[in-house]
DNA sequence: CTAACTGCAAAGTTTTTGCAATTGC
DNA sequence: GCAATTGCAAAAACTTTGCAGTTAG
């Protein structure tokens, strides 16, 4: 009978900070530059603890971790089922709280050997702000300064 | 009237060699794992030069870059909507021929600002194989060998 | 008290890049 | 012929880790 090589958690200083700032981010930052936000508050914090903390709270399921795009992860203090738009155009992404439809998951699951626990889905487009420069952009329009 | 920074392209033969491997698999290799099969064919290969041809045949969108977990992308040769299940114990990843609905992505586009041109799901969860496993280990069932 | 945690810096991994030589068109 | 491409190796980018000292419970 033994138990899931659980193992005593205290509570730190530094710990604390890296998810307080995750959870009053909105959007999904890098290691780094919560790091740098951190420092602002607790300067002597050092980058490894940011990494240290985030996989930690990560592996306790307090947060996600993202990671689109190639090396560098994004992490995501929301736990509430949301997924995410990401713009090709200017790279960010913005939440959406939309809900994978659950006739949609049972389908797939009845198709395959698979047990679906949850889901990741990102649409990938062109976000409104984009959308907007693009059209100011065109030479049909009257073309703006410079 | 300018046009788009098209540059012109050559067919190498390395970069050939690449898209075949990637169209041949059935899996989603990593830039090591082609670099390793490619050396097969072509032993003077650098894995450079496979990072630069999957870059580019990503940029011309002729494959797919995947990009979970991690550090490590994978790659994606099939272009036709399907997406991906993948495994919490074994880490593996299989396609899922599925689509997603047309109903659901149009409702996301009206309550947001952004235009959808495509959309990447993976499902999470535990594969076939490992539920097995599971299955065998659990101490009510008539444990096997070992 | 002591195991978890930290800061620091060095090491590890994955990917990109500069350069001179080739090669496809 | 010339620009795109290559091989090589060095550098960059991101993350993890070993260690000795600190701290929460």
């Amino acid at each position: 009978m033994e138990t899931e090589s659980l193992k005593k958690t205290k509570n730190s200083r530094q710990r604390d900070l890296v998810l307080r700032i995750l959870r009053s981010s909105k959007d999904h930052p890098t290691a780094e530059s919560i790091y740098r936000e951190a420092r602002k508050t607790m300067p002597s914090i050092s980058l490894g603890t940011v990494y240290r903390n985030l996989n930690h709270l990560r592996d306790e399921g307090r947060i996600r971790e993202l990671s689109y795009g190639k090396g560098i992860s994004h992490f995501d203090g929301e736990l509430r089922e949301h997924h995410h738009l990401r713009c090709l155009s200017c790279g960010s992404v913005e939440d959406v709280p939309c809900i994978i439809p659950k006739s949609f998951t049972e389908e797939v699951q009845a198709q395959t050997r698979f047990r679906i626990h949850s889901a990741r889905l990102e649409f990938i487009g062109i976000c409104g702000s984009c959308e907007e420069t693009a059209v100011e952009r065109k030479p049909e329009q009257d073309a703006g300064g410079e």
